[in-house]
DNA sequence: GTTGCCATGTAAACTGTTACATGATTTC
DNA sequence: GAAATCATGTAACAGTTTACATGGCAAC
């Protein structure tokens, strides 16, 4: 069975929080902090149409300002467990080494979709994993850095140096949310 | 004209540092810090067909320690020209902001392949383009903060302080290259 | 001579890209 | 009714993934 695409659950948690249709998605990748994703439509349209099919996100035709009717979408209650369900896997150390993208996605739904309480275990996994990575390539950098070319090492350093400001950020973040959660 | 995926470079830079067979580039990407790229034989295999096809690397059947022979690749003189073309390419904003992996690929290269010279001037690059970057998500930040999710703003909030990191490292192993420079 | 391992290869399914085409409504 | 613009759709293609298959040599 093969994972779904990152695109499909972007798309599932962004019409959870709020509904919307394709070109709503497509000016959102197109302006947004989410620019990482393509506006392409030949992506975002047929992907809708996926989800629509499994029955995770349901459409329906709105007039918009004018102009042609859009088709908002908005989740199902299949799509919403779906959701949960990819939410609330446990962080693996595979991800955390190669799929920030995933990590990052997943967090930044699973305050509206889990609540607070998810968030802060989320980053409390992350750190966890983290402070088990960090020193294995810290290791593998004292074994192998002189055997490298001099700007080979400085981006295998560049990495490292990615790794540990996630694992200050994570810390930092968990902080915030235990404070949050002291304060009735 | 669609442009080669990461993938095709991270073989033709491997194979120019250092001949090796398919076998050879899978062990890289299973047990190394390559292992961003995937190392099942039918993503690496029919690639380097490709690039052989394409006259940038030629293999040669050699026996190991025993067992199948391999096809150990190198580059040709196309291959070698085409990999400094895309060495050489200036840096986009685009890939600044998006395609950091892209980017580390090059840098990782560009010492052995154009020398300690063009490796500063990409560092120098690297970091102007950052400084032009980051005000511009600082600003967003303070604009759209307060409309987000906790978590959302938090995983935004992480992207930033990756870009500063990097920002922090071009400028450190940019000081490194200049030291180096003046040392003849 | 068959078991087992190193090394390469292939086939089907699917996703995403690029580029183009079509629908629907307003404005002049 | 032509032009403009918002919004959706699709067709051709290429690369990756997954899963399986094959090739050659060693050892017993």
């Amino acid at each position: 069975m093969k994972r779904d695409s990152l695109l499909v659950y972007a798309l599932l948690g962004l019409v959870h929080q709020k509904p919307m249709s394709g070109y709503g998605v497509r000016n959102l990748f197109a302006t947004s902090a989410m620019g990482t994703y393509s506006d392409s439509p030949g992506s975002i349209y047929p992907a809708l149409r996926r989800l629509e099919a499994r029955g995770w996100i349901q459409g329906s035709a709105q007039r918009s300002a004018g102009l042609r009717k859009r088709r908002v979408f908005r989740t199902t209650a299949d799509g919403v467990k779906a959701l949960k369900a990819w939410l609330k896997q446990p962080l693996t150390r595979d991800d955390v080494i190669r799929d920030t993208g995933q990590l990052m996605l997943r967090f930044a739904f699973i305050d509206h979709t889990l609540g607070a309480e998810e968030a802060a275990r989320f980053l409390r996994e992350y750190s966890l994993e983290l402070s088990a990575f960090i020193p294995e390539l810290l290791e593998y950098h004292q074994k192998h850095a002189h055997e490298m070319p001099m700007s080979s090492r400085l981006a295998f350093e560049c990495g490292i140096q990615g790794f540990k400001a996630r694992q200050r950020w994570a810390k930092r973040s968990a902080a915030l949310y235990e404070r949050k959660g002291n304060q009735p």
